[in-house]
Formats: structure tokens, sequence, C-alpha cells
DNA sequence: AATGAATGAGCGTTCATTCAT
DNA sequence: TATGAATGAACGCTCATTCAT
């Protein structure tokens, strides 16, 4: 039953991955435990699922961002950060995410399923950057990429959820983007030279760092690129 | 046993806290678990020893920077953001940091304990942000500090401890030095007000956002001045 | 289905009767457990199937060698002992009669279903010991059977498949032909005397102890008598 | 506690190895589960345990013929069949030892603990051949000592506890201690080859075969024979 | 200061069994 | 004939906790 991933996600956003027992499932969903068991075989089954319908929506947000053609590069930046900055407010995100980030330092399958998610996430960012300030190398846009999504993803521990500064969220969002767009905007490699990064790492081969699997990687990336074209096409 | 502590530290670093378990504990420790119930009346007790020893030394940290007088306020924001950015690489941090974020949602003692740390940081922050950009008002120069916080923070996930990311660090730190000490240095009151955050919300008797109580937030507060001014008065 | 009883079979071969659950053969068969529990509403239930699928050619087997009239008693007794101790070796013999004995202990359906194999086996050796050794009576010549029965039972510890004396069979079926062949060729009634059995003991109406019921018993042995006459009225 | 074992070992006389659980040891010993797995961590070690207090005394056994310096060899041989063959009447061993046959086919650990009573077995067996038949091969005497181990296990199930040839002990061991003692006296090599065993396999560097390793087997002969001299010495 | 013993609860897991479809 | 769903019990195991010594 789908009650059970319901139940399942509620736990883990109100009691933690600790809670998350097939007995308590169970019990919330008021039908004995072999039920549980019928479903899924175990708690790691379960947990990824859970995990799989959780993650889904991201990639289809993003999707959503980049097919915004009346925007600018820089508006549709600037709204993808308020639009994340928005969702670690949400009491699944901010109570989930962190959990997800645990479970990864130890549970090779979350690992790569959260990775996944950031990986579409900084391919979103990095057309918009490529966009934005063309002179900038692979490497130095994925690099801003992970910046930008590490910003964010470190506010849900201040801003989210009945955080103390999420009733700040309005001026932090003013701030992280006017520090996020104006680095992506201005940001120049000589600077990053200044700054004690090695002009010559910057190498053509460089390759972008991952969990996934080359193949995995590459058929997200292809996935990507044909919606991402299907999009261009439209004017 | 002080040993006790150092297992635990241990057994949270390398398999987690659903790991961590008195009788875990005393089986690494080749004692009898009652020699741990005995220290140690509940894995909350023990955690919150270990918390404690493991937050201690950031506190400190932050004052050295403070202290180092030879460097300009730029220079030591910037060499502050660097320090917390290799911390972060450490295997503790990166394991360490997620749980107790984790932990924060769900234990209050644990959510106190790690605003300590942040309030500290936050408190150099701030003394920094103010040295660097006068303009700024209380309440900008603390959601300035929030900001970089999170920045950082949230990098442990993505250039952390065996982090795909983590070989990036050069550039990485580059990059973020460059916007966030930027940011500081260039940001101005009214662009903020420009990016949709209303003027009128900077009121004189805003308060900083802590769960800490007031009286602890205040102790916190008046030990840091009181360290701080020790600090200007040497010169 | 013939299938689930290959598959069940298998799996008390391969894995032993712990291991032998409706579940499991279910899962084997690639069919839901509601189609196992179908035809078997129990593991009992299927054990017997089992039992009787696997310890019916027996029967025969011994039937051909009765018929081999080609050959002397003593020859086919000997060809009986060494196409019994080729039997043990065989991976399927060897896992599965320790079990057959062990369930005998506990079950008396399977008790029985074993004994009527070792019965048959005895009316064998029975009438190949008679004609080799007319002087014996009836009860030595049954308790002579029963010893060959165990000798040959007994080796599937030590010559069985993959038994550490498995390779020494040539050796070990030779020692055992020229045991119990020359035993029954050579022992004397008077013999058991000095060794201890007292003679009066031989009662013209001694029954040949068995689990069977008399009945059982009797078909048995009327059935055993019919085939046999009939392969004697052949020639 | 002690308790505990007697208590498994009643259980697996009497129900079964399926029915030995930790559960139903604390059970029966009026104690809660925790209190079992306190001293036995799990259903193995138990088994492990109570195998070792149930094989121990079987060792002792065979010294103790070993030492009946009043006997002769052939004296010594028939009564040591006599005592298996009385050893396996008892429910102990009757129930006992079939499960330690499956067991062994699935578990290394019980098949090595039961391979170590057999090989003392042998050792024993092999001593009294050896004198009573100087004329055997190693390789020959060993086989003959399998054949006779073979014989009385074997007889477990036909004149074993409850078993339907119990009452016909007598007999029974009238017959095998004829076969078997004969055998062991009268046979020649040169009948073996006859019966179609190839002389030129008993190769001087034949070695016993055994589950245990090298160092375990080469221990226990050297335990036996230490103690075997000992013997020897008194007179 | 630490041990050894035991309690009692919870967990994941597996299973036989039932039953409507 | 067979499936799909669910029950309810048992099992091995791990654990926090207690307590006398």
């Amino acid at each position: 039953m789908g009650q059970i991933l319901d139940v399942s996600l509620d736990i883990l956003i109100e009691s933690g991955y600790e809670a998350l027992s097939l007995r308590e499932v169970a019990r919330r969903c008021g039908v004995q435990i072999g039920a549980v068991t019928y479903y899924y075989k175990g708690r790691n089954d379960l947990l990824q699922d859970v995990l799989n319908m959780v993650l889904a929506p991201y990639g289809e947000k993003f999707g959503a961002i980049r097919a915004a053609s009346d925007l600018s590069a820089e508006q549709k930046l600037e709204r993808l950060i308020r639009l994340l900055l928005e969702d670690i407010q949400t009491k699944k995100t901010t109570r989930l995410f962190p959990h997800l980030w645990v479970l990864a330092n130890h549970d090779p399958f979350v690992a790569r399923a959260v990775d996944r998610i950031y990986v579409l996430e900084r391919l979103t960012l990095n057309s918009l950057i490529a966009e934005i300030n063309p002179h900038l190398s692979h490497q130095e846009r994925e690099t801003l990429a992970v910046f930008i999504s590490a910003s964010v993803a470190g506010s849900t521990m201040f801003v989210g959820f009945e955080k103390p500064w999420s009733t700040e969220l309005p001026l932090y969002s003013a701030i992280a983007c006017r520090a996020l767009v104006d680095l992506v905007r201005t940001i120049k490699p000589e600077e990053l030279e200044a700054l004690g990064w090695r002009q010559g790492d910057a190498k053509p081969d460089w390759k972008t760092p991952t969990l996934l699997t080359a193949e995995d990687f590459q058929a997200l990336l292809d996935e990507w690129e044909a919606s991402s074209t299907e999009g261009d096409e439209r004017p």
C-alpha cells in the first residue's frame, strides 16, 4: 500500500530514521507486521522506496525552472535559489535532508540516490552559469555550482523549518541571491588564480566528480540534455 | 574513564549514532557493560559528554583567529573561511556534524549545544564584518554571518572527507572566499531593499535569533567580549 | 505440480530439512506461495510426497537384483552390497538418508516409510542368506540381514558423497564384501551360542521386528513373494 | 549456567535440533531469553557447547578400553564393539548422533567435532587391529577400522533406543562381533586384491582421510600416543 | 570502581496459514 | 488453479536497564 510509504515518510520526518521500524509502520497503518513485510521485505527496501518517492519531484522542479523561457538566465538563477531556499523551509526538507546526508555517509545506495539529485541540481545551475558567464571553464562552472548547492543546503540548519533564523528568510535570501548571482556574474578566471587557485589545473579532460557510476552519470546527463533541447526547440 | 568518550566518538565517526550503544562502547573498551553504565546511565548522557568534548575546541579556534592581530579584517575573514573549509575535510567533522544536525532536530540539548558553537562562529564573523563594512546594521551583519556559516557548513556534504569534490578544495575555497569576502565588502544596505528586503524591518530592537536561553546567550556574549577586549588590549 | 516435488527434494539435499519451507519452494518454483499451499497444506504433506517419490525406486532395485538369475546367491549378495555402497556415494543418498533417520525419530510416518524400504532390503538379503547358508534359523537370517543393512547404512557417514573416505571406496567395499559375504557363508548357529546368544530364544514363533502394522508388513511380504515367485517361474 | 546445556541437550534428544531455540531453552529453564543470550550469544554457540559436552566422554571411554591390560587384543576389540553397541542403545546416542550426521553435512564445525570422535575411535580400533593382524598395511587397518565404525554407527537406526530390533541386541551383537573380529583376524592382504582392490594403491605415503586440519589431526594423534604409551609403561 | 547476572522489550525476519478473488 | 493480501506467531539477536556483590 501507498499508505506504507506515506507513514514511513511521516515517521522519518517526525521521529527520525532511528524510529523507522517495520513494526512502527505497521502500528501506524493499523495492520500486522506481516502486512508490511509482504510489501517490503526489509527496512532497507522500505527506505529505498521512500527515498525514491521523496527525491523524484526534485528532478521535475529543476526541469520546470529550465523551461521558464520568459526569464533571463540571471533571473532564472535567482528564482532557482529562492525556490530552493523556500523548499528547505518545509518541514519535510528540513528534517529529511540532514538524515540523508548522514545515511549517505554509511549507505552507498543512499549516497548515490542523494548524489543523483545534486547532480541534477548542478546540471541546472551549470547551464545557467554558462549563459551568464561564458568565460568560465567547465570545471569552474561546476565548482561554482557546487558552491551554490552547498550554500543553499547549508542554510537548512539555520533558516529551515522551526530553525531560529527561519523568520529572517526574506533578508537571508536577498543576501544569498546578492552573493551567489553576483558571484556568477562577476567572477573572472584570473581572480581565482590570485586567490590561490593554480590555473594549470583546469585541464580540458577534467571529469565531474560524482558518486554515480560513469554509466549512470552519462545516462542522467543524456536524459537531461534531451529534455533540455526539447525545451529549447519551442521558440 | 576518558577512554569511554574517545571510543564513543570513534563509534560515532566510524559507524554513526545508530551504532553507538553502551554495549558497543563496553566491548571496545574491553570492560563489562556495567562499567559503562556506572559512568553514564544512558546513551544520551554519553552523547552529551562526547558533544562537549568535541565542540569545546571550536570556541578556542575562533578566539585564535580574532587574536591574529597582524592581519586585516578582510584577511582574517578569508583565513577563517579557509580554516573552516579545511576543518570540514577532516573525517571527524564530515561524519559528526551531519549527525549533530539530525540530532538537533529531535534533541533540544544537542540543538542548543550545536547552536552555541554557531553563535560563537557568528560572533567572530560578525566582528569582522563590522570592521570590513561598517554601514551594515546589526541585523544585516548577523544575517550575513549566518549565510557564511551556512555556506561553509553546507560544503561538508560536497567537499568533506571522502566526498567526490574533496580534491577540488583549492578551487572551491578560492570561489568561496571570492564570494563571501566580496559579499561582505561590497554589499550595501540599499541593495537589500532593492532585492526585496523591506527597510522597516531592520528595527533597532531586533534580537539575534538563537535557541539559547536569553541568559545563556548573554553569558556567551559577555564571555566573548571579555576575551575579545583582552585580546585588543595587548597591542 | 511435479516441479514442486523436484524442487523440494533439491532443497532437502542442498540445504537440509530446516530449509524446506513452503515459501522457499514457491520461490524456487517461481510461483506464489498460495500455489504451493493449494497442493500441500503444510510442510509435512510435502515431505510425505517427496519421501514416496524418493523411496519408490529402491523397491525396484531390490527386485532387479533378485531377478538377476545368471548369478549365484553369493554373487548376488556381493553385488547387492556393492550396489548399495555405490548408492550411498550419491549426493542424494548421502544427504537425504541421515535426514530420514532423524525425522524417523520424531515422525511416525517417516519412520514407517523408511522402515518399509529397509524391510524390502532385508527381504532381499534374507532370501540370499537362506540360499547361501541354509542352516540358519529365520531369526538368525533376519538379524544377519539387519547387520548387513546397518553396515551399509553406517557407511554413509564415512564413504558417502564428499566424505573423507569416499575415495577409498574400492578398498572399503572389498573389505565390506569380504566381511559380510564371508559372515553369511561361514557362520554357524553354534557359534552364536558360544558368543553369548542363548539358543532357547530362537523360537519358532519369533516375529520380524518392524514399525509397520501387521497388515502392512504382511501385504509387503505377500507382494514381494508374488513378484519373487514370478521371477523364479520364468526359467 | 550448566542447566542451560542440560536443558539444551534434553531438547535435542527429545524434540530434535529444529526445536532447539534460545526461547525454548529459556522457557524450560524458567528464565528470560536475555539470560540465555547472556551466556550464549547465539544458537550456534549453544550447539557447540552442547556438542563439546556430549562428545568429550567418548575420548575417555576409548582410553579406558586401551588401558584394560588384562585382556587380549581380540578380547579388547570385542569388548569395544559391544560397548559401542550398548552405547547406541541409549536414548541420548540414538537420538543425537543421527542429528550430528545431518548437521555435519551443512556445518563444518559440527563436521569436525564429530570427525574428531571417529578419529579417536579409529585410533583405538587401529591399534587393536595392528596387534591382531600384523600383516595388514596402515591403509588396510584404517579402512578396516572405518568399516567397523560404520557398522556400529549404522546399527543405531536398527537396534538403537526404541528401535524395532533393540530387543535383539544379544543376537545382534553376537553376529557383529563374529563378523568384525573374524574379519580382522582372518583377512589377508591378498584377498583384497582378489576382491578387486589393486595392491599398488597401498602406498607408503598414504594419509588418513579426515576433516581435521593436519595440525589438529597430528595433535590428536600425539595426544593419543602419549596417553597410550603411558598405559603401556605400567607392566 | 567495576563485575556478573538477569530482566524485559524491541527489532528484522521468516514462516504456516487463511481467504477472497 | 492460482494469486494477492494479510494475519499472527515464532525466532535470533541486540539492547538499555537494574541490582546485588
